[in-house]
DNA sequence: ATACAAAAGCTAATAGTATTAGCTTTTGGG
DNA sequence: CCCAAAAGCTAATACTATTAGCTTTTGTAT
C-alpha cells in the first residue's frame, strides 16, 4: 500500500478546507481521515489528536489572517488604512468561515509559538492606530474596541444574526465609518470618560 | 422507584447551570442526566435530543437577557439608557457565560417562537436608539453596529482574547462611550458614507 | 375505590466518535 | 543491501447520542 505522505501542515489544510465548506461543527478526525484516504489513528502520527488538530488549524488561520491584514494596510495610513484593514478582515471571514471560527479559541498561555502567531493581526491594528496618534496604554484600549467592533459584526453575521433585509454591506460600512470617527476623536472620548469618573456625570469645563 | 418530576424547563435550567459552571463545550445529555439523577434516554421525554436541549437553553437565555436589558433601561433615556443597557449586557455574559455562548446559535428560520424571543434584546436596543432620534432603516444599521460592539467585546473577553494587563473594565467603558458618541452623531456618519459613495473619497461640500 | 390509559422512567441495542496499544510495511541512510 | 525509524494499519476500549420497547407510576373517569 503506497504511503499518503502526510504532514501536520497538510492535515491542517485539509481540515481547514473541510470546515470552510461544512462549518466548524463538522470537524472530526473521522471526517478529515476520510478526505485524506487514511485510517483515523494514522492522523495521530502528525497531529496530537483533535485538540492538536484544532491548534494547527488555528495557527494556519492566524498566520493567514495576519498576512491579509498586513497586505491590505501596506502603503496606506490613517482612515484609509483602517478602512482597508476592516474590509480585509471581513473578507477573510467570508472566504474562510470555518478557519475564522476556529481562530476564536485562544491558544494556551504557555504555548508561546501560538501566542506569537495570534499576535500578528493585533499588531497590524496597533500599527494602524499609531497612524492616528494613539499608542501606549490607550492603544491597548483602542485596539480592544476596534477588534470588538470588527469581530462582533463578522461573528454575528456569520451566525445568521442579521435577519432583516437591510443591506449588510451598508451596515458594515457604517460600522467602519463610525470606528474611523471614534479613533479620530479618541482623546475626546478618553477625557469624557475621565470627566465622568471624577465629577460624576458632567462634561469637563475646558474641552469642546 | 420515585419519579424525578422533570419538565423541559427544569432540564434546560439544569443544563444552563452546568454550562455556566463548566462551559458550553461540557454540554452533553450524559452530563445533564447525571446531574438530574436520571438515565440518559429519559431526557428524550422532555427535550428533543441534544438539538432540542440547545434550543431550550437558547430560549431560556434569550428571555433572561431580554428581561435584564429591559429592566436596566427602564426610566432612562438617551446616553444614560445606552450606558445602562451596555453594562447589563456585559454583566449577563459574565454571570452566565455558558448561557451567553449558547445564545449565539441563531434559531431556525421557521421556529417562530424562538424568533420572537430572540428578538426581545434587539427590540430593547432599538427602543434605546429611538431616544437618539434614530429609526426606520437607519435603526436597523445602528442596532447592528451596536450589537457588534457589545457582542464583540463580550465574546472576545469571554474567550480570553484580551491577554494584556490593561484594565478590561476601562476598555469597555471607552467602547461604550465611543458607542454613545457614534449614535449621537449618527446622521453625520451616514452622510459621510453617502458622500464617499457619490464622489469617491472627498467629504461633501456643505456639511460640517 | 378501582380500572386504565398516558406519561415517565428504565434497560438494551446500535452507531458514531476519539484514543491507545501494538503490529506491519514502507522508505531512506549507512 | 540492510535495518531502524517513520508511517501506515487493525483491534480494542471508552465515550457519546439515539431508537426501540418494556415497566412503573400517576392522575382521572367510572
Amino acid at each position: 500500500m503506497p504511503r499518503a505522505g502526510l504532514t501536520p501542515r497538510l492535515v491542517a489544510e485539509e481540515a481547514a478546507l473541510l470546515i470552510d465548506e461544512q462549518g466548524l461543527d463538522a470537524l472530526s478526525l473521522a471526517a478529515v481521515a476520510k478526505r485524506l484516504g487514511v485510517a483515523v489513528p494514522s492522523l495521530y502520527k502528525h497531529v496530537d489528536g483533535l485538540t492538536g488538530l484544532r491548534r494547527e488549524i488555528g495557527l494556519l488561520a492566524a498566520a493567514e489572517l495576519g498576512d491579509r491584514l498586513r497586505v491590505s494596510a501596506t502603503g496606506l495610513a490613517g482612515p484609509d488604512a483602517l478602512r482597508a484593514v476592516a474590509v480585509a478582515y471581513r473578507r477573510y471571514a467570508h472566504t474562510h468561515p470555518g478557519r475564522y471560527a476556529a481562530l476564536q479559541r485562544a491558544p494556551a498561555a504557555d504555548d508561546t509559538e501560538a501566542q506569537r502567531i495570534y499576535a500578528v493581526p493585533v499588531e497590524v491594528l496597533t500599527a494602524v492606530l499609531r497612524g492616528f496618534g494613539i499608542d501606549g496604554d490607550q492603544a491597548v484600549h483602542a485596539v480592544r474596541t476596534l477588534r470588538s467592533a470588527l469581530h462582533g459584526f463578522v461573528d454575528l453575521e456569520s451566525r445568521g444574526g442579521f435577519g432583516l433585509p437591510e443591506d449588510v454591506d451598508e451596515s458594515y460600512e457604517l460600522l467602519v465609518e463610525g470606528s474611523v470617527r471614534a479613533v479620530r476623536s479618541w482623546p475626546d472620548t478618553v477625557s469624557a470618560r475621565f470627566g465622568e469618573e471624577r465629577n460624576g456625570g458632567g462634561r469637563p469645563g475646558g474641552g469642546p
